[in-house]
DNA sequence: GACGTAATTGGCTGTTTTGCCAAATAGGCA
DNA sequence: TGCCTATTTGGCAAAACAGCCAATTACGTC
């Protein structure tokens, strides 16, 4: 049951969602599609980190990608992973009220 | 934008989350209580290492723990981070479409 | 106090991740 | 072809993570 094969599909996808600007990029790219250029702009980052950044979430099947001339343009897959941000957000400030506690 | 400290919140709750280990015990733990050594039994690996394991998510506020006697039990705080798993599978399940039709 | 069990912590090593720069690739246009 | 823009990739060094063993702490019992 450990080594159930679906703890290590999900902890893939999870880890690819586990830094703040990939999350930042999915909340963009939940809101509509960007072009790396775009996003590298309102994210402030060098473009090759950027790049970095969406390859790590395309792999994990989270966004995909479509090329237009020399662009290429990112769009999110699973709209459901904004869901997320909620119930981790509510694990954050239960956190806090037990740190009060203390 | 970018450096919107709640991205970096979600993104340390979400590298908590982000290992298969973890994951299971977050299923073992939604399900009941359980102290460090059952968990240790089931999950197989050191107990050093199960003990490290619990000590991230506890720190991600994810679980909280109390001690009986010289044994610590630990339960889940936020039972809501189970419905991420459906999502995260959903992920996957797409991601395997979408290689189909390459 | 000595001993046994449960759990955590220190220390180490190998692996992975991150982010930058520079180089390479790809497409459009003169 | 040569140049420009957009993007990805190679290579590197610093930082973080993972997992094991050994040592330590904490609690109960004799």
């Amino acid at each position: 049951m450990k080594d159930d094969i679906r703890y290590t599909y999900m902890s893939g996808v999870m880890k690819a969602m586990a830094h703040p600007t990939r999350l930042y990029i999915l909340d963009l790219l939940h809101k509509q599609e960007h072009c790396v250029c775009e996003l590298q702009e309102k994210i402030g980052d060098d473009m090759s980190t950027v790049s970095r950044h969406l390859a790590v979430l395309k792999n994990a099947g989270l966004i995909s990608s479509r090329k237009v001339s020399n662009q290429v343009w990112y769009k999110l897959l699973c709209p459901c992973v904004l869901d997320i941000y909620e119930c981790v957000m509510e694990v954050n400030s239960r956190k806090k009220e037990i740190r009060g506690k203390l």
